[in-house]
DNA sequence: GATGAATGAGCGTTCATTCAT
DNA sequence: AATGAATGAACGCTCATTCAT
């Protein structure tokens, strides 16, 4: 990579950083194009060289920011051997590693707050497959199938609805909970979150695969 | 009331009305203070007399429309004869209910869209027991304790965990769900819903009251 | 007029007359509004209470110099006693007085520059009539009609089309005359001007009326 | 020449013709320096090097363009056989050929517009004459003095500003009438002006040269 | 000569808020 | 209480121009 392409990917780098920094700080709509070049350091010209506007720009970072997440999640089961886990116990595992991240970093969470959700998840799951960027991203759908469908040991009726409801009801909980502590801290709702999701999992299952 | 206080009250309820028409119709963050003052038949000036600014006005108009769809919810309730239902069978009437207010109307869906949760549920129980305004509002902190302290013939492990992880399920798989039909649309998400709800709480119950 | 609507009309006026200045000065395209608002000592807000932006401006101003223009050459017809004068004269007269106007205004020629042509004589024609504003405007259709068909002692070919013929003729060259003095100065234009102006009469002339 | 030069003569040609395309199709004010390069296939830089900026480089098409436009209308005159017509009908030919070739193609009749007009003939006369660039331009003062002075049968009573208003009539009428067919389109203005232009001429007219 | 990333002044426009009436 | 003209900071965005490579 030449001295000049080097420049080019800092400017970018430098942009993006410093709008997460922001965003995650005082929220999207409270930030403003100028506040973000004058702290990264570029002129405002340079914003528009590599971002349509402002939203261009967040949906990258939420994009970026949620699949780093996952990745991380999907890598700490690997490393401890999700072979020895139960189907039910991985999806567990990997909520709960997401709900440890998200814990340690709630600024993180307010600012992909409910972006990760089906929307994301979905769009990730048909698009990212073939991400030109996509070396830190990863392939939802790959995983998706892999998961559910090929290593797990049950047939589920209705799989990705199943999915839905899950993504929904954890997003959703842990941020008032993670965020406000309403109605309890994130460790007390955790059992009776597992617990439902359990179930939720249980209540889809249809029959064992041969 | 005084001719004087009646011409106030309706300034007042001009701009709470055409506010509430434009926000649903466009979103709150594109619709512009002079744009309801115009279209509400008021000057400037009057709307700074009754709110703070345009979130004070949308923060009230949340609230009041949310207390709305739960009071209509438990309208029908009383009507339908809920003594002749179960518990269980209560709360998914009112689940019901509400969905199908929503499903009418996804404008008022989409403005209160993830308010309809647990701070608002929160704030209600908490806050409009004793608000001036209330005579449209209604007691959850009352409905509550009646519904699922009083009368529920059983005892619950932390109802109001119960409560909060339901609340949070259902209005956060129903907004993409009516919203955008994804992944599917609501009649289709229905029953796997209430099966999700029904489960969580009797994963709660504790034992039969005597 | 109240003390408020004095003020009103102030600012509008400051704003009219200060653009005028500045656009006669350094032309539309290299004005902005920024400049004309500080020059006119109002808010950049300001202009937008009663411009919608700046073309809407100089066509406002456009029209109403080019009104007032017509109106002192025709006012001055009326007070050198027009019926002395024999129709070709009459023409010959308002155009002579137009061209003397301008001389000693060329920066008034340049910002009128080519509008005052058939554009803005057709949409004269055809539509202050009724302008409200229209004190000081004056209505062509009404001028050009008594003055070409029913006063004038001839019948003429098409005298739409030789009205515009002569327009286009004498603002075109007098333009280059009075600003470039190209080909000549406007004086040594005049006489070959004239003789052309009264030739294309002459030659629409059809007959006598009776 | 070089090949080093032919790769300048191109990217300058590239540069132009592109501008000429985008400046017809969309007028010179609403187009960017970037759109031109962008589409001309060069850097924003190289444009730089061949043109001071747009302005210039509209200038330079203007009077490109211009110049093709006489010529061709000289050159069918040529091939049409001159020598058949009288001075007079020489005059109407070209004036004909030029209205006939700006019919077909309004957009650059607007590019051009007013300034096909006395500056445009008034710099061609004095300056194209050296023109290194000008193996299409054409002499105009040339032909203009060989049209007028030498070959014409009469002599004129200041020939310059016959030529003048009759330019500045027609350029002033074909502009109104082609681009917008006001007040008449531009098969039914025709006759009226040429019957002028005939008028203008015989009336600068003196005597027959022996 | 050619490049194109970077610049940053400047644009038109919006709009919450104030305050004299 | 009610008004609405006036404000001006702040916005997103454009684009001619520069200059290191």
């Amino acid at each position: 990579m030449g001295k000049l392409d080097m420049n080019k990917k800092i400017k970018r780098e430098s942009i993006l950083s410093t709008a997460f920094s922001i965003f995650t700080d005082k929220g999207v709509s409270k930030t403003s194009i100028s506040e973000i070049v004058e702290k990264a350091g570029v002129a405002k010209g340079t914003f528009y060289l590599y971002f349509k506007d402002k939203y261009d720009l967040k949906n990258k970072l939420v994009s970026h920011q949620s699949s780093l997440i996952f990745k991380k999640a999907l890598d700490a089961l690997n490393e401890n051997g999700k072979d020895k886990l139960e189907f039910e116990d991985r999806i567990i595992f990997i909520i709960d590693n997401i709900i440890n991240q998200l814990s340690k970093n709630p600024r993180l969470l307010q600012f992909i707050s409910k972006n990760l959700s089906w929307g994301i998840f979905k769009s990730a799951v048909t698009s990212l497959e073939s991400d030109s960027d996509g070396e830190d991203e990863i392939s939802f759908k790959y995983v998706y199938e892999k998961m559910l469908i090929e290593n797990a040991p049950m047939v589920f009726d209705d799989p990705e609805m199943m999915l839905f409801i899950i993504v929904e009801l954890v997003s959703s909980t842990i941020y008032s909970s993670i965020l406000y502590k309403e109605p309890v801290e994130i460790q007390k709702l955790k059992p009776y979150l597992y617990r439902a999701v359990r179930m939720i999992i249980k209540n889809h299952e249809i029959e064992m695969k041969e």
